[in-house]
DNA sequence: TATTGTTATACTCTATAACTATA
DNA sequence: TATAGTTATAGAGTATAACAATA
């Protein structure tokens, strides 16, 4: 069970620099601006638990789904992240040429490529994982146990609606 | 009060289209990425809302934040918003260019600006507003009164953290 | 000396269209 | 004819540094 409150009477939806209390007008009742403020505030946060490793959220994303599905087609990891086709080829260089990610034409369709981590692309991978859980439990740290599923609930009941 | 629902089992995690179920590895488990997806999922929602006003997020998010404080500064504005200095700039000469911001010296700092909304840019705020407010309710058509609450809740003490 | 707004600039992210090689 | 990956390119968004006018 998880307390609820009233929105309209929070403190939590005002610029958090300085203790300014500016209004935001209709702002304040839009999920969609929460979900931007809340998004960036944690890809800032993402930055500096990476920090020093070259990584970038898409690197990480990516690196995830290679780990979690060996051979992978490069388009499919495109899929499933939301990123278009033309954009993946430069991110997969990038991976490619810092050793992260084996890339070899697939045994089935000689078009596509067949994705795979290497032995640092995993080791990388654990590091990041580690690093980003760890920060964003700290980024959470005021949200029980509960919460922070319910929280991921919502979140996966909208990202569901429209990729 | 609200339900609690099981996460692991739940369908939110994996890619909306097609019903592809290709695995996220650990990315199903950190909020940040949820919430990526989700406020994108969101941005695009808001493009189709606001199609043909020739607005855009950060643009309705400047209107609303000057229809609630008439006569803010310039930079004022910017930093409840997360926007740079210079990057204000460009955005408020398109609102005034555009007839929706009225931008006026401060009469008691004359190196600031005053900012206030002419009548088309109440307008088009309020149409916007309108227009969005309508699309949300549908992205959020699966959740209940509460739930939403919620989730505005828990994602204004995420951005509180950090803006 | 500090601050408001400005200019110039650069880097990332994202989006589109045209191309190739395979299917 | 359609698909996987590529190239080139253009548009946002965002970041920094140097500057003018004013405080």
């Amino acid at each position: 069970m998880l307390q609820l409150v009233d929105v309209s009477t929070q403190n939590g939806f005002q610029d958090g620099m300085s203790g300014n209390p500016l209004p935001l007008g209709d702002l304040s009742s839009l999920v969609g601006y929460h979900l931007r403020r809340a998004s960036a505030a944690f890809a800032l946060d993402f930055q500096e638990a990476v920090k020093g490793t070259g990584m970038r959220q898409v690197l990480v994303g990516i690196l995830s789904i290679i780990a979690a599905n060996p051979r992978v087609n490069q388009g499919t990891v495109g899929a499933a992240l939301g990123i278009k086709r033309a954009n993946m080829v430069s991110l997969i260089n990038e991976l490619v040429d810092g050793g992260l990610v084996a890339r070899e034409v697939s045994p089935t369709d000689r078009r596509a490529f067949s994705l795979t981590l290497t032995q640092a692309g995993e080791a990388m991978r654990q590091e990041c994982t580690a690093r980003i859980q760890a920060h964003e439990a700290q980024m959470l740290a005021d949200m029980t146990a509960q919460e922070r599923e319910t929280l991921l609930e919502l979140l996966g009941r909208i990202a569901a609606k429209r990729l």
